[in-house]
DNA sequence: CTGCATTGAGAAATCGATTTCAAGCATTGT
DNA sequence: ACAATGCTTGAAATCGATTTCTCAATGCAG
């Protein structure tokens, strides 16, 4: 065990009370300059650095933000973690992270560390929970946000980009590509993101006066392999489309191998469309056209109303919400006219 | 503010005192069946849990590891974290994450969650600093792990890939196509893996009874633009060559972009090899060849052994190193007769 | 039935900071 | 010259758990 340096000894070596030194630390009252000067030599004399658990627990505050995610190695995640890393480390807050592997267990059990003040406030991206356990969180008074999705609940900060706009959008380029006849592959039936990608896809389709055939849409899990075997299915029903609008771009790559093995020619035959941006997209043959979404901002964006909440322990409606604008990013697996 | 519920709450609730909850809680002294099913009772009616700045401050732990990474989002790193996470979870630890962005300060900066007992370990995973630099914390007697590169220091546990003997099979893979110049493209010229990587391929070029060209060696920065541009540079030196290793997929991407451009066929004219089996090296075209590595387990088994080391406060030495077995994966890329 | 070991549980000390309370001293105004 | 005010500072309380110390009650052997 390293013989860590106390306040007291640093008190004691600079001839002051700790209350003195503390006082210096935190610039919390007046303190004479010349006591000042000796008390903040002794600090970087010693190396001096205030115990965490102490001032946590005196301070009840930690610093801390806590962030569950299902994936953290998937692009989409990874790059919103970096957003809010970095700007809670601007703000002198750390960061816990939770790679729940889609287990609900896990995620409950995380959030067990905003009771226990392990962390002053919770984000959650893209969460299992409904609507009424995150209401129940909120109701007892602690500290959450959320990305990726709109929450109903006054008080709780979240920041999204708008699933049905932009599906509409891409529903509207396919159809000025030509297109009558489009598949929606949805991720999981019941992730709320999939629910409102096809809520756009549905309004574009009546918008531009087209039929909705309920045999086009399929549904996969947000994963490549679901994207394979969710067009497969397809394949074998002998329905006819010429275009895939899959609600992220994991899936159009499981398109993509689908196609591949059954020498079906992209865009040639089918035009494809995914959502995220993921980099591969950029990369692949033909390049994926899909729809980019702020992830980093949105990371810095829910830390800043986590934290502006915490601090004035209020937010005005108008600012609690916060949506993004997303970006339809046309390349190659879509660009050619029917 | 939430009211929350604290050990005295529950004491006078089950008519005992703190100290009986404390021992139910942690089943640290005998309690009578009686008394503790009552205490249990009663901590589940409140849903009580133990204030943890209290608990860390008392114990001196905080079961929490930092984790520093140059850059969060990046598949290499993201997957080492995921297995970091997951092990440290399962063993009952939290996670703090530091994405330096491959600034030094900030890494020195996070340092201090150790000192100032934030943390009760920190993972470093491609270090920054020097070997003295690490060893100045060790001798503080603070926990610090690393991955990615071997230490010296008897007390630093690591993980890590053998450099050199990977590079020296994808050199004697290149050679056994008939490749007599062969590029190699260096990361960081004072990161520790681009070196490593660098004597691997001089000690197989030797063994190959092949000369050594410094004209054929090129600095580039472990990402996308520094490959291209390295490339470049090579094209426009005008040296004969028909292979390029690279040492890493990022900056494989950076040649591929290059080649491109001059309409330099891949692997007709040139023949090229990455490192990291990003998961883009299995999607662009063509395939890249690459070298596995396990990162998901290096990941766990650093976290192994720093809380082996914590809990026994001691690792024997042939525990303290370990090298994982990394694989090469023969692609498109470089999968021709020359 | 006495003596000694064992079990069970409370009172109080402790971890290391911050903050309140009170007081000493100097300065200012009348 | 004396009260009032402001500036510094230290002593002690506090945050909420864990752990040591102590002691009462019980069990068991001789």
């Amino acid at each position: 065990m390293t013989m860590d340096i106390k306040i007291v000894d640093v008190a004691s070596r600079a001839g002051v009370s700790p209350a003195t030194v503390s006082r210096v630390l935190n610039n919390t009252a007046n303190v004479n300059a010349k006591t000042k000067e000796k008390v903040m030599e002794v600090i970087r004399e010693l190396g001096y650095l205030p115990n965490a658990a102490a001032k946590n627990l005196r301070s009840q505050k930690t610093m801390t933000i806590g962030v569950i995610v299902p994936e953290i190695n998937n692009s989409y995640y990874a790059e919103i973690i970096k957003g809010i890393e970095n700007k809670a480390y601007a703000q002198k807050y750390k960061v816990i992270i939770c790679d729940t592997g889609n287990n609900k267990e896990k995620e409950l059990d995380f959030l067990n560390l905003l009771i226990n003040r392990t962390v002053d406030s919770m984000i959650l991206v893209t969460p299992q929970l409904s609507e009424e356990e995150l209401a129940r969180i909120v109701d007892m008074n602690y500290s959450i946000g959320i990305v990726g999705r709109y929450v109903g609940n006054g008080k709780v900060p979240c920041v999204f980009t708008d699933n049905v706009k932009f599906s509409k959008e891409v529903v509207r380029h396919l159809v000025e590509r030509g297109h009558k006849e489009i598949v929606f592959l949805s991720g999981y039936a019941d992730a709320i993101d999939s629910f409102e990608r096809l809520e756009g896809y549905m309004k574009a389709l009546r918008e531009h006066h087209l039929p909705f055939l309920p045999e086009l849409i399929e549904n996969g899990d947000f994963n490549e392999r679901g994207g394979y075997e969710a067009m497969k299915r397809l394949l074998d029903k002998k329905v006819s489309f010429s275009a895939v609008y899959a609600a992220n771009d994991e899936m159009a790559l499981g398109v993509y191998k689908a196609c591949r093995e059954f020498n079906i020619a992209i865009p040639g035959q089918i035009a494809v469309v995914g959502v995220d941006n993921d980099r591969i997209s950029r990369y692949i043959t033909p390049k994926l056209s899909t729809v980019s979404q702020p992830k980093i901002r949105m990371g810095r964006a829910i830390v800043d109303k986590i934290l502006h909440q915490l601090e004035h322990d209020s937010l005005k409606e108008e600012d609690r919400v916060l949506v993004l604008e997303s970006e339809l990013i046309v390349r190659e697996s879509s660009d050619i006219r029917l």
